[in-house]
DNA sequence: TGTTTGTGCTGGTCGGCCCAGATTTCCGCG
DNA sequence: CGCGGAAATCTGGGCCGACCAGCACAAACA
């Protein structure tokens, strides 16, 4: 058995989870006001210093909306929130989404790598083949190493897929990818688990060949076919 | 004449755009190491606690890497950006897109929201009419109210389409479309200009009228058309 | 009653302290 | 002279309590 690292968490850290958690669990709602930094100070016995970078945190993650002078307030997470929000609230959950963001990330991961596809088997250079069958190769020497390392492929899957996305000429779909980081990291690793690191590998390389024909729409039915396959085979795992 | 609001802007923001600023114009380079922070401190004359919060910010949004104990470098944040190094990369273009951007993200926009619109095509519920046709109601107001304000309508457009997306029952769409928001916004703003404000709001009720009658590839192919008419006017002004 | 002044609140900023790891310097030994 | 290791130095990270300036609201004044 392993243990892992002991991470010590930051009083600042501490701060934020707690706030979140009041924010996440309803307990402060929406338009509430925070108290101001100094009360929080006093509560919590924290310098306001961290109080207050704790808060401009939190800020920038879309719970608060902070006013100079004037204090903050809860804000409309689910209406301005943004990706970051998502990725706090489902940290928030326990690093599990729920069936329905699965299936919303799915949908949305079809959306936008199926165009990237579609593009890119349209058109393409032997560099743009080149690059991804080099992530190919080193995909492979993984497999081959014998030892087994479910993060090193899926952060190698995650760069190949980006890849796509990159080559596909379109300067916003990679950025998005990005965005969505923590959870096609976290998709992958489940997909290695559920299917073996070798099928993995063998779908991203029956994608290079799609591509390498210039088979747009047989491409976009792969992807959608092995998207309803992994939501079966999640369904079938909660039965 | 109107002046707006002076906002006062923070002594970090001030340091973080500067920072900004000398990345994007190439005064520091990818993988070029920054002074350390007790001399920005002794350059800027700004105490160490808003350079340390200021560089954690643009780590952040893709513009550094810093290692504990090694220093900051400037990222490659072409490839590992994400949409608000995007924001702040067209910010400091004076807010325009190039031509390639123009494209990527109006082929963005037909992948998310083409996706949000076939699904509600298909499945929409009485309320979910109702909401898009209040908006469209506030809009209408709008223009009989004689007064010309653009960015109020293009707020009720942005409002309007993340509707869409919020009702197609997919929980990423509208989190996106916030992600885009000062690009989205940019992008109605022109489109009032270039088809003026009736013909905006007009082809925004088709949409509801396709939706509703459950047209869910006419809806899609109307997006497309608006699209590419769009971007003929762009390009015939440029000529 | 209308205006001014004062006071206390707010978020924002400051510089100093300590910590632990990385890097460089330098001294003594072989 | 060369090399290894101890020590000094530098890095970012974290935390603290004091201070600053702007704003709101109430008390004091005309």
């Amino acid at each position: 058995m392993q243990i892992g690292v002991i991470e010590v968490p930051t009083l600042k850290e501490l701060f934020v989870r707690r706030m979140e958690e009041q924010i996440l669990s309803g307990k402060l709602k929406v338009g509430d006001s925070l108290p101001s930094e100094r009360q929080l100070q006093e509560e919590t016995k924290i310098s306001k210093t961290v109080i207050h970078a704790g808060l401009a945190e939190l800020e920038q993650k879309g719970f608060l909306e902070i006013t100079p002078r004037r204090g903050a307030v809860v804000a409309n997470y689910e209406e301005t929130g943004t990706m970051e929000t998502l990725n706090a609230l489902i940290r928030h959950n326990g690093g599990n989404m729920t069936k329905k963001q699965t299936h919303s990330f799915m949908e949305a991961r079809i959306a936008i790598e199926g165009s990237a596809l579609r593009r890119l088997a349209e058109k393409h250079t032997d560099e743009d083949i080149a690059y991804l069958e080099g992530l190919l190769a080193r995909a492979d020497e993984l497999l081959a190493g014998g030892e087994k390392d479910d993060a090193a492929l899926a952060e190698l899957l995650f760069r190949y897929h980006r890849g796509i996305c990159v080559r596909s000429r379109n300067e916003f779909f990679p950025l998005l990818l990005n965005e969505f980081r923590p959870i096609i990291m976290e998709f992958w690793l489940r997909s290695i688990a559920l299917f073996g690191a070798e099928a993995n590998v063998h779908l991203a390389k029956r994608y290079l060949e799609l591509i390498r024909a210039g088979d747009a729409e047989g491409a976009f039915r792969r992807l959608q076919r092995s998207v309803s396959e992994y939501l079966n085979c999640l369904d079938e795992q909660d039965r």
